[in-house]
Order: C-alpha cells, then structure tokens, then sequence
DNA sequence: ATTACTAGTAGACGAGTAA
DNA sequence: TTTACTCGTCTACTAGTAA
C-alpha cells in the first residue's frame, strides 16, 4: 500500500472509522494530516478508488469507513510494526485447552498433508489436533503470527473436495516440539489447532479447561 | 513524520536498524521500497538530514543505522495501530508491588503540583506514591499509554529546583479510583508510580511483592 | 457549511552519468 | 561494483472557485 495511503487511512482509523461511519469533512481530514482541504478531498477519493473506505455522502458531512480491505492493510502495518518493536522470535499465546470440533483434526491427518509436513516440520504427526481457546487479551497476538511466514502447506483437490493451503509455525507446549497450523485464508478465530508428533493430550495429561501457554516461533 | 519517511524508516527496521548499523545499498532499498536506486539514495540523504538514521559510509557498502530520534518517532507510529487495534480505551498492567524510591512521591507532594492534580483529576492526593514493578511481557504496553494523551500537570521552579512536567493517566486498582503518573520525559522504567485521594497500602492492605492489576483508562 | 473541479506550481521521481 | 549528481518529466499539491 502507498505509503499516503496508509497514513490517511490511519489517521481515520484513530477516529474511529474500523468500528463504525464516523463523520469526517474533508477539512477536518486535512487537519489531521496537514494538507490542504482540497488534497483531502482527493485523498479521500483515491482511497475510495482503491476500496479502502467506503463512503456515506448526506446532505451537510459525509460519514467515513474503513472496509476490510483497509483494515487488512493496516493490519498488516501492525503486524510489521510489532515485528520491529516485540523482538518476538517468539510470541506466547495463553489459553484453555477444548474440545476440538473435530474439523481441523480431520483435514490435517489427509496423507498429502501430513507427508508435506514430515518434509517441511521434521516430524508425522499424531492423528488429531488439540485446541486452545486462546485468552481474549492475546488475540491481537495471533495476528502477529499470521502476518510472519510460517511454512505453507500445499492444498490440493481429492475425491471433489478442495484441501486449501495451511501455515504452520513451529511452537512448543511445556518443551514439548509441536506446530500450530491453521488455514491460510482463515476467518477470524480464537481457537488455535496444534498438531504434534505426540499425543498432546496424553503426554502432557492435559484435559479441558487447562490453562497451557503456547510458545510460537516466527 | 512524513509518511514517506515513515516508510522507509519502518523497512530500515525491519532489517534490524534499529539494533545495529545493517548492511543496505540504496538500490536493495530501492528495491524493498519499490523506488530506483537514484530515489532510495535520495532517501538517504533525507533521513539523515532528519536525523533519523545515521550512516557509516564504507567503501564498498553503506551501513545504517536508525538514531534514536529515528525510534522515537517509530514508536509514536506503533503506539497509534495499538491504540488501533488494542481497541483499548483501557490497558491492564500486570505487577508487583515494590517499596518506592521516595523521589516520585516527594516529587508529586509539592504543593504546586497537587493543586493542580485537585484541578485536573478531581482529588487531592494522598503523600507519596505506590509504586508498582509491571511485568516484562506488560511493559510494550505502557508505550502504549505513554503514546496516549493524559493530563499534563506542568512543571515549575522553586527555590532553585526545577520540578518538570508531568503526565497523569486516571486508572483503577481493584475499583479504586487512582492516577499513575509519569515525568513527560521520561527515560525507560519499568516501576510507575500511582497516586490516589486514599493511602492505597493500607486501603487496599496492600504489601510488597503482592500481585496488582493496575487499569489505565488511555 | 459542505465537496470537488480546474489551473498553475512545487516537488518527487527516474534516466543518464560521473566519481 | 558502489553513491549521488543533474536534468527532464510527471505527479501531487494548493489556490481559486463552482455547485
């Protein structure tokens, strides 16, 4: 994203804009970012134009939002941002461990995954995946994981069904080597799937409701 | 900042400039800012005709390095996508109470200081403050309430001494109303003071090395 | 008050090139 | 190879102004 464009859309962003329209003249808009009301005006339209805000134009001021577009974009300006400042080789996720929906456990143990991620991940995984409700306060930090690399997982097509691609990043349980995978066009989600070559559960004795922390490298 | 600026400077960190002097020619910048070499090296010029990046000129690479200007001014960046994304009209610090310095409460005594604490926040100060040591892992999140508006309580001279400006946020420990204040320039701490209309100690019975959520309303 | 057009100007950019 | 100058072009801005 230009960079312009990143500092117009923040600076709506602060006033409000990812939650709701928030009223914002082009004057105003100006002011904050010191331009001429005239540039804001046309900074306005250009964000229009790259589908990063949309617009509400009544009658006396026109109503500002970001769309998710932009907010993926500023998203991942967070994401660089917390890469330079947290240090963060590694971010550690608190959680509860859950049941799992049995989804994830089901895609992940296909053979064509699981060969890929002896090659890529050193290790088979154990059949199953476990599942951590990762606390609310450290949701901001799974975006940090999703906006580092990872190793992709390649999708592919079986029997009709579609297999789409998987991040897995390197993590550990109580010193135990595992990985957290998860989808590569995930919605949002606080429950983060773990595969590993044990099983978790067992190894660790861990039930439903245990608090564990999650040490993920990025 | 200049978003232009701001970019560049944020890619130079992220090839850790901001630890150490990087090896980065102007075309590898060109390159990462998707500009010429020509413009990455006018770039350059800019940033250090800003003081935002110094350079050790080699003779066959440059190196660079951000300033601390240069990190300043990055930080302030962060501090707005966390107040972004952190949603946080509030921040909770985890930490330990400790026995104070005594500078910070003899400091916030002077009586030029309460009477405008009593203007600004609404309550006369009990003597001396409660010092708090805030977890490692918490202590991003105070640069996040340091790069939040606050009260500023202005400092003054007296007899000689100068007493310096100082920010107050409105917090709550335990449902009780307090304010955490810091100098407006302040070097790294990872001890915050907090002032309340009641002795908290004994308020709250509270003893060093008991564990306290300090809520900073930002 | 607004938003946003047009016109003129300042500044940002890349190509060519020197050191 | 580097860095960084000059110069021409083209974009981005502001002022003036219309709706």
């Amino acid at each position: 994203m230009d960079s312009k464009f990143a500092f117009a859309l923040r600076k709506i962003a602060l006033l409000g804009g990812l939650e709701d329209y928030v009223a914002l003249s082009s004057r105003e808009l100006g002011d904050t970012l010191e331009m001429s009301q005239q540039s804001a005006s046309k900074r306005i339209l250009e964000l229009l134009d790259e589908n990063l805000i949309t617009r509400d134009l009544g009658a006396r001021r026109q109503r500002i939002k970001v769309t998710s577009k932009g907010r993926d974009e500023l998203k991942q300006e967070y994401s660089e941002y917390r890469k330079i400042f947290e240090l963060a080789d590694q971010v550690t996720l608190h959680g509860t461990v859950t049941e799992g929906m049995g989804e994830g456990g089901y895609y992940i143990c296909q053979p064509r995954y699981i060969e890929q991620i002896e090659a890529l991940m050193g290790f088979v995984p154990y059949e199953g995946t476990l599942n951590v409700l990762v606390d609310k306060e450290d949701l901001p930090k799974l975006d940090v994981v999703k906006g580092s690399t990872g190793h992709r997982i390649n999708g592919f097509v079986q029997d009709g069904r579609s297999f789409g691609n998987v991040i897995a990043h390197t993590a550990k349980i109580r010193n135990v080597e595992c990985a957290i995978v998860m989808p590569e066009r995930s919605h949002y989600s606080n429950v983060i799937e773990i595969i590993c070559q044990y099983h978790l559960r067992r190894t660790l004795t861990l039930d439903n409701g245990e608090r564990i922390d999650v040490k993920i490298k990025i």
